[in-house]
DNA sequence: CTCTGTGCAAACACTTTGCAGCTAA
DNA sequence: TTAGCTGCAAAGTGTTTGCACAGAG
């Protein structure tokens, strides 16, 4: 079984488990985003999806992707500002994001895997996720900004 | 000299040094800023600040926000999703941002400092942030949701 | 058969823009 | 005086909601 349909199985179990339904379009919109390395917005997987799924609207894509994030399933990149970005990957890994042309690039940093969260924080927080984020401008930006 | 007076006199130089006019506006929004400790929206600010400028306008306020963040006096907080929130606190020190209330906690842990970028990072990109950053629960929305 | 999900449209919330008058330098 | 700034209004952009029908379990 390839790495894909691996996951869309296990996508599967947690919808059942999670009493969702798995419809054609859930179904598609996760492997979109699965399949996609460029943390795509509500748009990006739209478009990517539309022609499998030509009756399906822009609604169903947004109001999925927070399904998806709710359930666990992936979810909203960390950032400043602009628009939401996705991402199912749910490996260890960090982003860097470009700050003028908003690319995100994966990157994997074995330190910023599980952080040490501060002492005094655990008592008083229950934490979800640690990130460590990068921001800053990417090769070809560098080159057109100067 | 305060504090605050001391910040809002580089503040100032800050603007004359980048051509931008020391409107009472911008000084306003500066301040209420830099001794917010809530990390504010610009509809934050703009409360903050109408019984002192009783005829502005939110626009003035979102637009000298921004304005801000573009001349690095203060810089749009990280996190996922939501309304853009706002940070003068240029000093080094972490946010914990709960999922549920949206508040947003300061905190401090040497560690997260100055992190070190990955060496194969530095050679495409050019870093202009390094951030870590918490997401969970709070206390009280801990023991509202259960 | 039942109950959730989808598509459509409209509403919302937040942010940006254009412009005329205003104001800091 | 003159650039840049502000206030107002309007437009944009992205996201959410309400509802009837369709489809998964």
């Amino acid at each position: 079984m390839s790495y894909v349909d691996e996951k869309l199985e296990s996508f599967h179990n947690l919808c059942r488990q999670k009493g969702l339904k798995i419809t054609p379009q859930r179904t598609e919109i996760y492997k979109a985003l699965l399949e996609s390395k460029e943390h795509p917005s509500a748009e990006m997987v739209f478009e990517k999806i539309r022609h499998l799924l030509p009756n399906i609207s822009f609604d169903t894509v947004n109001r999925t992707l927070n399904t998806l994030n709710d359930m666990g399933a992936a979810f909203i990149v960390e950032g400043s500002g602009d628009v939401r970005r996705f991402d199912a990957n749910l490996e260890n890994h960090q982003h860097f994001k470009c700050i003028n042309c908003k690319k995100i690039f994966d990157f994997s940093h074995k330190t910023f895997d599980n952080i040490a969260v501060p002492e005094n924080l655990l008592g008083n927080f229950k934490v979800l996720r640690a990130v460590v984020y990068i921001e800053g401008l990417c090769k070809s930006c560098q080159e057109i900004i100067i």
